[in-house]
DNA sequence: CCATTATTCATGAATTTTCATATAAATTCC
DNA sequence: GGAATTTATATGAAAATTCATGAATAATGG
């Protein structure tokens, strides 16, 4: 419903448009022009950038079933030995109560396993399994293909630069 | 606690090293050399980069007692005339019923206001509150510095390209 | 106009994430 | 070789998100 009549409050002390500007420091954007902070800040642009590229992708995801951290967790075993849940945590950048509970829902629905490492008692090594690498396999390929396309435009060589320009920022320097 | 015991299962089927390859397109990590899918992947590169360029910038936010969501929509509003939950929505990757519910947390906090859109009953218009300026100022401007910080090898034509790139990037088309 | 359809937002319930903390194993330090 | 400390993970409770849906207004088409 709409059911208007919650946390309403009175309208915002913002001066109207046509009012005498106060400082340059609180101009309202309408103000200076319509210039934002957000639309010159990086992080703000990366997010819009990111999410155009991979929206469609992420559909993708979801009417295959899975989240997109349960594919990520996913894409990342499916080509690795098994990994600790604190490695996971950090290649799939969320937090280890989340990734623990996550790999539990997974290990429920039989695509991964969990074991203790011989090597330290402590861990918990995750897995993938075959009905695991079933589940992922047309993604990964759907997601090379979405890749493809995204990147149609430059070369093999401006690729491999990209990619390792990224990887240089990824770097904990 | 780790009370161990509850979602194990067998290890996995996975060949052990040195045992007869399978096919090419089955090979574990470890059988290809160490090389995963997701480590060629345009999205995981792209997640750990920024992941990597803004987790320090992430960490100053929750100090100021913000999350990140809530970080970003007063980014967005702090610079602009009342939106509607539509367009907040489109600005911070979020969906509807997530950012309904965060502003009317924010407006409870007094750092927003909610009013109905007289030219559409429909829309509900939010606005950021003096209060909410004051809270997110200190914020932008460390957002600056840390930008500063993140581009600091490249000079200003760099950065203006490199945003009209992403601003290319985030374009529907 | 009125009926139909589309938009926009709010909300309850279910799921997931987060926070705080606890436990167990490993490591460090006398 | 313990005691103290650190590291790795699990878990309960609280908070936030998501899903499904409902309600209100707007737009559209006879």
């Amino acid at each position: 419903m709409k059911t208007r009549g919650g946390t309403r409050a009175a309208a915002p002390g913002r001066p109207k448009l046509g009012e005498p500007p106060r400082g340059a420091a609180t101009r309202t954007a309408a103000e200076r022009g319509g210039t934002r902070f957000v639309d010159e800040y990086l992080g703000y642009l990366l997010g819009q950038a990111n999410h155009s590229l991979f929206k469609d992708f992420d559909d993708i995801v979801r009417e295959a079933g899975l989240g997109s951290l349960e594919w990520r967790v996913l894409a990342v075993l499916e080509s690795q030995a098994p990994i600790s849940v604190g490695q996971l945590t950090q290649d799939v950048l969320s937090l280890q109560p989340t990734v623990t509970k996550l790999v539990q829902r997974l290990a429920a629905q039989g695509w991964v396993t969990l074991r203790d490492d011989p090597a330290d008692q402590r861990r918990t090594l995750v897995a993938i399994t075959a009905a695991g690498q079933k589940k992922v396999a047309p993604l990964i390929s759907q997601a090379q293909a979405h890749e493809t396309q995204v990147l149609a435009g430059l070369s093999a060589t401006e690729v491999r630069r990209l990619k390792e320009q990224l990887r240089r920022l990824a770097q904990p320097g």
